[in-house]
DNA sequence: TGACAATGTTACCGATCGGTACGTATACAT
DNA sequence: ATGTATACGTACCGATCGGTAACATTGTCA
């Protein structure tokens, strides 16, 4: 990603303390609204009413209403990978703990009541045409996930460790879904301990 | 679901040979672009166009572009267990086999270059407001696949086949988003495979 | 103080959104 | 032939969509 003329790369540019605040709310509403609403059902004036700024004030910041949404996503994608490392970092040159300690947190934030799935996933759903900016984020880090995932499958020894990669990738795609459709007590709270068996038996005997 | 006004119902009234056409060509149309780019992508004067007909036309037949969603997805959920229920009747009494012939068979689906995923789910992922007439048609059938799955998992004689039936969900809502999110060679190709190692490991020993 | 750049505001754009009032065409029964 | 019911089309509605032109305000420099 080397071009990249947003929002988080500019918003303080020299001056101590001059603050273009405005993007910064306009930033952390959307990423609001869109993560729980959806993007497409987010109009911009609604963004910059609950922003309390203009639009222009938007369009200044975010070339676009699908650039702003990219940024969401982008923001997304550090929260994510995030939690991610700590679960790792929790545990140094364990893989397998590392991610049961990551499906575990998963499988709990599924269960929140305002849990409402991936931004990242939601977003592919939202917006199917390859090439759109919000994709193009939320593509990129699923790669990443399943690239991860399979090296960490790798590590822990698998007989295959890319069917095993994949299998946890599903499992996470399927807990961040089932999560926002079965609410709490849906089968999302057993992720963690599907992906313990299913990696139980991927394992070299 | 006691009632259903909808045209599925009432589309060959009494009159052998003069059906309104017209629904049934608003709700394939409907259909086929609500599937492929997301219903809130589309606006009903696209329908009508694609239709060949016109605006009246549709709203005579279906009270909103809401309950024309709705529709979309009966009919969605119709094929869907046409589909499952062929997998289960080709190896009657084997609900391992079954299994595995429909996550096969979904598996093979999701490889298609033009896969957009589960129209459930993304109908679920578009709406997420509850009692929206698209969102309650998407939790029944999810709540019904998986109630199937959790006692296919039960007569294949699972451990705990609560456990195991969720486990099995969760690939196959994994394997409907990446398969859209990744498209050929995703990790979607391997949800048969993932799901006999889960099933294995989760049989009593 | 004056000049400049950045940010904010008012008011507006054409296009499209979901939805409808109302007139027309066709078929059948009387 | 004429009523009656049904299906379809023309033309339109107010609201909202994403986006912008032109102007006012502010803070920071010299």
């Amino acid at each position: 990603m080397p071009t990249d003329k947003n929002i988080e790369l500019t918003i303080n540019h020299g001056h101590a303390a001059s603050p273009p605040k405005a993007a910064k709310k306009i930033l952390d509403v959307a990423y609001d609204l869109f993560y729980r609403r959806g993007i497409r059902a987010i109009g911009v004036d609604e963004i910059v009413k609950r922003a309390g700024v203009t639009k222009p004030s938007l369009y200044r910041s975010f070339p676009s209403k699908d650039e702003l949404a990219a940024s969401y996503l982008r923001q997304y994608d550090r929260e994510y990978w995030e939690r991610f490392d700590e679960a790792v970092a929790a545990h140094p040159g364990d893989p397998r703990a590392q991610i049961s300690a990551f499906l575990t947190r998963v499988g709990k934030r599924t269960q929140r009541p305002d849990y409402r799935g991936c931004g990242m996933t939601n977003a592919a759903v939202e917006y199917p045409e390859h090439g759109h900016p919000a994709r193009v984020v939320s593509e990129a880090n699923k790669q990443e996930l399943r690239h991860r995932l399979r090296e960490m499958a790798a590590a822990m020894g698998a007989q295959d460790p890319d069917t095993l990669g994949d299998g946890l990738l599903l499992l996470i795609e399927g807990a961040y879904i089932s999560g926002q459709l079965f609410g709490l007590g849906g089968p999302a709270a057993s992720v963690a301990r599907n992906a313990d068996l299913l990696i139980e038996a991927s394992l070299k005997k």
